[in-house]
DNA sequence: AGCTTAGTTGCGAAAAAGTCGCATTTAGGT
DNA sequence: ACCTAAATGCGACTTTTTCGCAACTAAGCT
């Protein structure tokens, strides 16, 4: 009975704002990358949306949606990105620099420090994102 | 009189270590990002090193540079991978997700946290590395 | 509901980033 | 000095990302 469509809504809102048009190509990469457990990479969201939309359109989007603040670019040190939805930044990644597989970490450790990091900087006044990875050796891969 | 080639005296035993040798080229590109003040991507340092090797090398060695520990990946968001030479761990980096200039932080954030980290993992039972970048607006660039 | 137009998309091409196979060269052990 | 596995150069190639431009469409206006 209450609110399922809660990604949209806040997509309809957050493109509006900035003068963005709301797309269905938009919607449906917004809605996939809600969907996966995983982050995503351009490639596997172009498979996985086939037919319905252009790979260009593909970066297009991801770069509205990036800047929006709705989906947030991730590094596994795989030679290209990763993408996921930005819900609160309550977690990070450990990545196997083996195998590639990716876990979640839950918890930010970072809120809290952002403040004393702009006090400190000479050339920087806003701290808008941060990304922390961690890169290791899962189980399966230990020798 | 004391010790001034610290980083060459590292890389030899690093990749002997390893089975690997030491190389012109391995040499070249390690004492390039010694010198270099900010992290440097594959092109540049190709471009700076023109003639004396191949983009090829250029990315086996840093491969081979990465895996010994030797340099570190950094990722600012660039599309494209950045390279600094790994000293203690102290420092991370801000990054204008506007203009794209890069400043260092001092004092590594995260040392401590990654025991804690793998206690709570299921898949993961060694952390190697971690990469802490924040992205911002810099001073010139607010508007 | 139709008109308008600026924002978006698809398409094709191309640039940029990274990888690979193979012949040649070279580091480093004997 | 010789031998051999490791590394490099070269060229081709794949993957990842970007771009220009014509066609299309969201959304404001009447």
């Amino acid at each position: 009975m209450p609110n399922k469509p809660k990604v949209t809504d806040k997509l309809r809102t957050s493109l509006r704002q900035r003068g963005f048009r709301v797309t269905n190509q938009r919607m449906l990469i917004l809605e996939l990358l809600e969907r996966s457990r995983t982050p995503l990479s351009a490639l596997e969201i172009h498979q996985q949306l086939k037919m319905k939309l252009d790979r260009a359109t593909v970066y297009r989007v991801l770069e509205v949606l990036e800047a929006t603040e709705l989906i947030r670019r991730i590094d596994f040190r795989h030679s290209h990105a990763h993408f996921e939805l930005a819900r609160a930044h309550d977690h990070h990644h450990i990545v196997c620099i083996k195998c590639g597989f990716a876990e979640d970490i839950a918890g930010c450790k970072i809120e809290g420090i952002e403040q004393s990091i702009l006090r400190k900087s000479r050339r920087f006044g806003k701290i808008k994102e941060h990304s922390l990875e961690f890169f290791g050796v899962c189980k399966d891969c230990a020798d």
